[in-house]
RNA sequence: GCCAUUCUUUAUGAA
């Protein structure tokens, strides 16, 4: 069974679930043994893409087959509830699990703690952190990080440092997912001072900064309208050695539209082939909404042209930050098209998409066309805010 | 033996 696991583990990574779960098929008709792990293989594979509901039903199948989940089961269909941001239901097979009398581990309750905190749960994942003390077992690195993560969203730099403290007490030495952790801490809180000096002490530490510990960095800058000090960091880290990546490069261009600064977007979006980067669906997005600030609307629309034959196609951030453009230049007509268009090409409008084109009817005074489109928007079943 | 866990980026609005 040990091949065809691997091949299923395979196909998740490829998110061909379709294939793997033919394998899965195949191997009862190839009268091959599944083992526990080929279930749990399965499981995992539906975690990484969030498929929460399949992970469950294959959950049952393992029952199905007279078999008795084990730990690492239960343990990849938590994650797959965490991955889809599902806490309640995560905390609900952490039930089940205990009721089947099937120990959990460490690796267990870091998979809860994440699912807190992609739920945005920091106060559960630091319940769920004391539980697992309490039944004697010891957290460790991925725990810190995990629980430092959930606190780190809500900008609550403070709480970060407290755990981060915590863990010299526990002679665990942090890595550089811990202080990326306590920089996006200070991104979330608009401290970017504080985010450069965490930047020091992982550099005194001899931590290697990662490319992900430099685009946090940058992100700590979105409110700074500093765009200088943002391009300094990615100079610096092309001289450190470090690749920029497409992430690099959309935190870049999130800073210059925070600034309303389009020409050096436009420029950022230029560098990435450059540097073997190919710009993605939230590059132009990012690009667009930096046009859109700079109240640029003719050179948001040359840059929505120019991702189809990029082979990217917009989706319902393209269409809000096209519209953000024809609202703030007041044109309504154009901000009509756009809204028509994305409707003929299947992009669902959202409460915001709607909140954006009303807005543009009341600038041009058309609130008949307003007034119709806010019940198109209730009869879509769309609640507004 | 094969299988599970951690960090970053995109639209409107509230104050």
């Amino acid at each position: 069974a040990q091949p065809w696991n691997a091949l299923i583990k395979l196909c998740g990574y490829d998110g061909k679930m379709d294939v793997a779960l033919n394998l899965f098929q195949l191997m009862g008709k190839a009268r091959v043994s599944r083992t526990l792990s080929t279930y749990n293989t399965l499981i995992s594979a539906y975690a990484r893409r969030g498929e929460w509901e399949r992970a469950l039903e294959v959950l049952e199948w393992v029952e199905d087959a007279g078999l008795r989940g084990n730990t690492i089961t239960y343990s990849a269909v938590i994650n797959a509830c965490a991955q889809a941001g599902k806490v309640h239901q995560a905390v609900e097979v952490f039930g089940w699990m205990n009721k089947a009398r099937v120990e959990a581990n460490v690796i267990t309750y870091n998979t809860l703690i994440s699912a807190c905190d992609k739920a945005h749960q920091a106060s559960l994942a630091l319940e769920v952190f004391h539980r697992m003390q309490a039944e004697q077992l010891r957290p460790d690195l991925l725990t810190y990080n995990s629980l430092i993560s959930s606190f780190a969203r809500d900008g609550n730099y403070e709480k970060c440092v407290e755990i981060f403290n915590q863990m010299f007490e526990a002679s665990i030495t942090p890595d550089a997912i811990t202080y990326n952790g306590l920089i996006t801490a200070c991104a979330a809180s608009g401290a970017w001072e504080q985010g450069f000096t965490v930047f020091e002490w992982m550099m005194s530490d001899r931590v290697r900064p990662t490319v992900w510990t430099y685009n946090q960095l940058i992100m700590c800058l979105k409110d700074t309208a500093d765009t200088e000090r943002a391009l300094e960091l990615y100079k610096r880290m092309l001289q450190g050695g470090c690749r920029p990546d497409v992430v690099t490069y959309n935190s870049l261009i999130k800073v210059c539209a925070n600034a309303r600064d389009s020409r050096t977007a436009l420029e950022l979006l230029g560098a990435c082939p450059k540097n073997k980067v190919s710009p993605d669906l939230t590059t132009y997005n990012t690009a667009i909404v930096a046009c859109a600030r700079a109240h640029e609307t003719e050179l948001a629309q040359q840059v929505f042209q120019r991702m189809e034959p990029a082979g990217i196609s917009p989706d319902v951030y393209t269409y809000g930050a096209l519209l953000l453009a024809c609202e703030s230049s007041s044109d309504l007509p154009l901000a009509l098209e756009v809204f028509s268009q994305m409707k003929r090409r299947r992009v669902k409008p959202s409460a915001t998409i709607y909140h954006t084109v009303i807005k543009a009817c009341e600038k041009g005074w058309k609130f008949d066309t307003a007034v119709a489109l806010y019940e198109e928007m209730l009869s879509k079943g769309i609640t507004p805010e």
